[in-house]
DNA sequence: TGTACATCAGTGAACGCGCGTTCACTGATGTAC
DNA sequence: TGTACATCAGTGAACGCGCGTTCACTGATGTAC
């Protein structure tokens, strides 16, 4: 029933945005809108859950098109099946992908709930430079330097979640993971018409040019 | 007195999002709400001309930013000097930059009066390469081919608005204005929140190797 | 097998609120003769 | 200089609508003895 509720907000998020109704909601459920509250304290509480899923469909998007890649040591070739997977997912689920990553819904603070589901998908894409540097197939680009606050925080958050990374590394992955967010967000939040349409074609450019840029 | 309107549901845009309210902003005025309807014929119109308005105040800081560098010549110097000030603008009007480059409004079609002024921002950037290009210093990454209908694409595109700039030159300048986009966006839509506080200085990394990628 | 009871999903009315837009109007200001 | 008139910014009431949330409740289902 819960999974049923939010099945149809999920509808609804595409037709009204993130101001979804809930007695829209309750009314397509064919239910009185207090019903609801049964399944959720609130009409945040239902959001939240929404976000978390998104995130969660993302993330095992991600992880299938990861996994799907028989030759683990082809870094490219995964990085390249994430991306178009990312982007596969988000214009498949536009809304979804806009409550998540567009503009902060205003009002609303997401949850900690939301952060293990939330890491999902970086993690997939740092878990292949994290195999990189397990083959030794990948070292950082030396010709760059960070700035020293930079590194700092490259620090804390590589103790945090890949230890094994190094810094510089991580730095351009997620310069990698920016570009690939921005892409898609690009492309779906319009600004593209009227000037690109071998969208798919462009977007593949992108990540490869990403690639070169991480060294996979 | 229309400007007072749009400056009041600027600061509204902040609070509320685009939903901004016609009545809240008379309120504020200290007005009757219908009296605002003898400036706008109505909320969406409102909301254009705050569009409008965005678009052409990002211009013209990046305008000014690009004016400032003395050296033309000086092309990175440019490009980040342009960079730097989209981000500068874009964290002085949160609001107003996730009103024209975030999620879409549902239910709210720009007009096609925005496109001039959306289109200025771009072009300063394009600028850039073609005053390369004009003076020989720059001209197209040669590892780079591109499939044959993003050429189309970007011939077309060449042709209505630079066509002084090759196709290729065209393709990587506008993948570093997608990053500069998805840089700032990541930063104000709190992508970068508990992860990355030294913001500035890992902005002006990715905008040196977007430098990189261009060539310049 | 039958009765008493607890559980709990869903009801319906209500609270108090906000919204965009229309429309006939008032009343001050400025213009023309 | 004084009067008649037009302009037009702003009023106030109304229309018809939607919303999230609370609360006492009904009534079917399932459980325990």
């Amino acid at each position: 029933m819960a999974d049923e509720i939010k099945s149809i907000a999920r509808r609804h998020l595409a037709t009204d945005g993130p101001n979804l109704s809930l007695r829209a909601v309750a009314r397509e459920l064919g239910v009185v809108s207090s019903a609801l509250y049964r399944y959720f304290p609130s009409r945040d509480d239902l959001l939240t859950a929404l976000i978390i899923d998104a995130y969660d469909a993302l993330g095992s998007a991600v992880e299938a098109a990861d996994a799907a890649v028989t030759d683990r040591g082809d870094l490219r070739g995964r990085w390249l099946a994430c991306s178009h997977a990312v982007r596969g997912w988000a214009l498949a689920n536009p809304a979804e992908y806009a409550l998540v990553f567009g503009s902060p819904v205003i009002g609303y603070a997401a949850p900690p709930d939301t952060i293990v589901a939330a890491v999902r998908t970086p993690s997939a894409l740092v878990g292949i430079l994290a195999d990189g540097v397990a083959s030794g197939a990948l070292s950082p680009p030396d010709d760059l330097t960070l700035p020293a606050d930079l590194t700092d925080d490259l620090r804390r958050v590589r103790a945090e979640f890949w230890p094994t990374v190094p810094e510089r590394l991580l730095a351009v992955g997620t310069i990698g993971w920016i570009h690939l967010f921005g892409a898609v967000s690009f492309e779906l939040f319009g600004q593209l018409n009227n000037a690109i349409d071998a969208r798919e074609a462009y977007f593949d450019l992108q990540m490869r040019l990403m690639a070169n840029l991480i060294g996979i």
